[in-house]
RNA sequence: GAUCUCGUAGCUCAGUCGGUAGAGCAUUACACUUUUAAUGUAAGGGUCCUGGGUUCGAAUCCCAGCGGGAUCACCA
């Protein structure tokens, strides 16, 4: 492995450490009493005579036989004041002048003891009367530093930003950017409210297949994977509607699960190959009152994270108080556009395509004209909390059909910040029509169409038994913390996105080039050269290898015999 | 998949007209007992993403590739 400066520097450190007789990573527990928080926000209303907190070293000012450092634990930071002869009240002043002065580095976690106190210049310390190594850091952390100005703006140094750093090393962006925190904390908090909210109600909250031998309950392709003992395909779920159906059939009253599915398909801004959805199933209820539900819900999560029905999203600031604005679909085309699509023929959605300049082909149907027409022309203007109500039947295969109005079915979509943020349907339990549905499906699926679902025989046969009416609802989680977090990215909210594999990096490179014949001194020139793989060096022509070799080695002045032609050409082979 | 854009020190970024590669922080050394982006002095650190082309000469201009980001498309 390739080290660069301050890692050996570190490395070295850490062996002076074990020969001072200190081990870099203890075993035993290191208790602590308090956190950097609540020392801030009561001291000095409250004495801290004595202290003992843990955490990382993020910043370091050293002053002869006094310095000054601040430590980073889960709540925030706190300065310490260290002074020499604390530390090393003997003759021995090795503690502090070798071993806290030089050995420790930024972003080493340390345990101390000590009493807090205000510094001359105002700011809340403790003075730290006893320290100790807890884990020593070998990598060097990116610092970030902040000043505040005269107006009390605060302005970021040498910020840690390159986002793919930041979702590659998430351990490293919630060290040095603390914001970062807060987004995953509120995510949580978004997350124990609704099932606060479900559990008040006496809905249960279960557990369903993630592996499943066949995928419904959404559109969407799937990702495959297979069971050896059962040589069987399963696939991951991409939603877990049809098995929460099957215990409503089964007699619970209302049942849901916070589910990660997966879906095989594009990835941007808002879409993760795996993602959390919450999904609820109400017996002998309908859509109607499942509206008032996730208004009430959506309305307390807000009030939960903020305090207020009040959200700031980018430039936009949008309120959840109830009751939201709610539209049918028609009535919100016709708010829109001034057209009303509700008795049109295909042929007269298409011209009203052509007319609004909506982009449509021949292959779409009636249900996805609307659908078409809606998305354009509508969706992007609803930024506050809107209700949008029945939707074609094409498109749902899952839903009731409308108790009044034919070709359509009750469901709905909360729209906010011009993105769906649930579905919801009333049930469709009419197992007649569920197997005309997925039949229809299987069609499509015949034709091409890859997100067409599949027919399950075992969640038909459920229906059979009877299912009563039945309100379903799936919220986003990650698109609804998104707006509850003012997040513009779905990476923003994810612990860990999706991202494309790191390049090389293979620990064993240097073992195959050593097998291959490479002398072992000769092995990090050919590293530096950006050869990742025995596979690359082989496509090189032995002549470039040559002269990038002996380059390199100039380069870097070092005394060591280049290699020959002769040998660099046994190595291809 | 398309378009735009970026790639320079560990980090954040300058780099003029094509002419010896820069700053701050970080690192190393020394000084310093209340600092807070500590300070002062000194030092080390670079495949200027890769490959090709133009040129006496390329970080800089041209072409291709790789990687990142953004936008769009796809995503009931």
């Amino acid at each position: 492995m390739q080290l660069s400066e301050q890692e050996i520097n570190r490395r070295k450190s850490l062996e002076e450490l074990s020969r001072l007789g200190i081990d870099p990573y203890p075993a035993e527990l290191f208790d602590i009493n308090t956190s950097a928080r609540e020392i801030q926000q009561h001291y000095p209303g409250k004495a801290f005579p004595a202290v003992s907190l843990a955490g990382r070293i993020m910043t370091r000012r050293i002053m002869g036989n006094a310095s000054f450092a601040e430590l980073q634990d889960e709540t925030g930071r706190i300065q310490i004041y260290v002074r020499r002869d604390d530390l090393c009240p003997g003759e021995d002043k090795t503690f502090y002048n070798v071993v806290f002065k030089k050995l420790l580095d930024i972003g080493d976690i340390i345990g101390i003891t000590g009493h807090v106190f205000t510094t001359q210049t105002g700011e809340t310390s403790i003075h730290v009367s006893s320290l100790k190594v807890l884990s020593k850091s070998l990598r060097p952390l990116p610092i970030v530093k902040e000043t505040t100005d005269e107006q009390g703006n605060v302005h970021l140094h040498d910020a840690f930003t390159d986002p793919e750093q930041r979702y590659r090393m998430r351990y490293l962006d919630l060290v040095v950017n603390p914001h970062v925190k807060d987004t995953f904390i509120k995510r949580t908090k978004l997350v124990n409210s609704m099932r606060e909210y479900l559990n008040a109600k006496g809905y249960l909250e279960v557990e369903t297949p993630i592996l499943q031998p066949l995928y419904g309950g959404a559109a969407a392709r799937p990702f495959k994977t297979h069971h050896n003992t059962l040589d069987m395909t399963l696939y991951l779920r991409i939603a877990n509607e049809l098995y929460l159906k099957r215990l409503i059939v089964g007699g619970f009253q209302g049942v849901y699960e916070f589910s990660k599915d997966f879906r095989n398909e594009g990835m941007s801004r808002f879409h993760n190959p795996e993602f959390t959805q919450v999904e609820l199933y109400v017996a002998y209820k309908d859509y109607y009152w499942m509206m008032d539900l996730v208004e009430a819900m959506i309305e307390k999560v807000a009030l939960d994270l903020h305090g207020t029905t009040e959200v700031k999203v980018g430039d936009q600031l949008i309120n959840f108080q109830r009751p939201w604005k709610r539209f049918t679909m028609f009535e919100a085309i016709q708010h829109f556009t001034g057209i009303d699509i509700a008795q049109m023929t295909e042929a007269q959605l298409r011209d009203t395509c052509r007319q609004l300049h909506v982009p449509a082909d021949e292959t779409m149907g009636k249900g996805k004209l609307i659908d078409q027409i809606f998305g354009e022309t509508c969706e992007p203007h609803l930024i506050q909390p809107t209700f949008i109500m029945d939707y074609p039947v094409e498109m749902s295969p899952l839903a009731k059909k409308h108790r009044s109005v034919p070709g359509l079915v009750e469901r709905f979509e909360a729209i906010c910040n011009r993105k769906e943020i649930c579905n919801s349907f009333s049930e469709l339990n009419d197992p007649l029509d569920q197997r005309q549905r997925l039949e229809e499906q299987l069609e499509l699926g015949k034709r091409g169409d890859e997100e067409a679902m599949t027919l399950d025989e075992d969640f038909l046969r459920a229906l059979e038994y009877g299912m009563p009416p039945t309100a379903g609802l799936g919220i986003g989680i990650d698109r609804l913390s998104m707006i509850m977090t003012n997040s513009p990215s779905i990476q923003d909210v994810l612990f860990f996105p999706q991202m494309k594999p790191e390049k090389g990096g293979g620990v064993h490179i240097e073992k195959e080039l050593e097998a291959l014949g490479v002398r072992a001194e000769l092995i990090p020139l050919v590293q530096k050269l950006g050869i990742q793989s025995v596979a690359q060096l082989k496509e090189l022509k032995p002549t470039k290898l040559f002269n990038d070799l002996a380059g390199m080695r100039k380069k870097l002045k070092l005394e060591i015999a280049n290699p020959t032609l002769e040998e660099i050409e046994a190595w291809m082979k």
